[in-house]
DNA sequence: ACCCGTCAGCGACAATTGTCACAAAGAAGC
DNA sequence: GCTTCTTTGTGACAATTGTCGCTGACGGGT
């Protein structure tokens, strides 16, 4: 599973950079590589897997925002980085994930002298706003049944699978609602004939 | 209420330039700048007055992004022209409104050579990612009193007076709910002594 | 097999929000 | 004054979501 820096689309002196300071990271599945308040030292570029990034409210309750798959970036990092400000997110190891961390001080230097990270850094500042206002579209217009099937799906197309291991109480957590809640409205997703619900893993019936 | 174009930390050059290319808007409370699916040809520049930013859905039914106000542009616009994308926003004038219309083209070459600009579109960023989180915040996290409590007092500081000129039913557009919520809620914020309620008009009582 | 911890299912009820119908109050014109 | 339109108020009810309590199902370990 392991995707290096080539395949990004950087010219080939930027990639000889690149693994030249970075750093390679690796993650099991449930990792926490960031939390809201912590300093942002680097600029993590996912190689392979994926990262779920959630916001959280003072008291702890969460929200998904968006995952990031191979070959993007954290925008949230470079806008933290720039104004050297702490996380306001909390960016968690969807699956079994590979970055490599390029230290905060090359983002400048680099925008300036390789017109590839310029569009590369560009394009993460439009991506991230394209997911956030899709967040918000799910939080302001749709309703906790369609909001779950919709996360569903979107887990399921990241690991190609047609499986969603995760357990209600952990949708309810992602959606910032409760247990009973998820089982309710996935029983009447299964009714429905969109899914089949099994211990620890929900089966979407795609097609 | 005009503001030039001198009092927003441009160097000398970028300003003189701006002023060269720039074309001046003025816009009177109310009216739409912007609309989803239209083709973005310019980056504005408000300065004074303010622009309400709002999201909508395929039905039409909307729901308040964030404002912007002097010295702000839009971040929308940014990666809309870099990617040359229609509009995914409304933008309507909350008050009357200048703005500077900057063409697309000096975008890139001005990030080049200008440094102050450079920080300028960063920072348009930035911020812009904070409000949309703010506005995630206020989706996910709270109640539909809350919400309405935070709006009132955002449009009040944007005046800078005690008074909102709003209807309720403009209010619930706003915010993607009804009419009747809205005046229920307001009457429970008015029996708390937040505000009192007039017609077309609310009154803060901060402090 | 059994125990035990985790996970899921479910019924009942509360809180919040959405919807409908209708009335009253205020503003503006005649 | 009267009429008309807009705005606000309110009661009743529905839909959605949140919460509590309890039950049973499943799986791993012994």
């Amino acid at each position: 599973m392991t995707t290096n820096i080539q395949s990004l689309h950087f010219e080939p002196k930027l990639v000889e950079e690149i693994e030249k300071v970075g750093i390679l990271k690796k993650l099991e599945a449930g990792v926490e590589l960031m939390r809201p308040g912590m300093p942002v030292r680097s600029i993590p570029i996912i190689l392979s897997g994926s990262l779920r990034i959630m916001r959280q409210d003072e008291e702890g309750k969460e929200t998904f925002l968006y995952f990031l798959t191979k070959g993007d970036t954290c925008a949230m990092s470079l806008t933290c980085c720039a104004a050297n400000r702490p996380s306001s997110v909390r960016a968690v190891a969807e699956d079994a994930t590979e970055l490599m961390l390029v230290p905060v001080e090359k983002l400048d230097y680099w925008m300036s002298i390789f017109p590839s990270w310029k569009t590369f850094v560009f394009q993460a500042y439009q991506r991230r706003f394209e997911d956030l206002l899709e967040a918000v579209d799910s939080l302001a217009f749709q309703r906790m049944d369609e909001r779950i099937w919709r996360l569903l799906k979107k887990k399921a197309a990241l690991q190609e699978k047609r499986y969603v291991y995760a357990t209600h109480q952990e949708l309810a957590d992602e959606l910032n609602t409760s247990r009973e809640v998820v089982t309710r409205l996935l029983k009447k997703l299964e009714g429905m004939g969109k899914i089949k619900t099994h211990r620890n893993r929900i089966e979407l019936m795609l097609k």
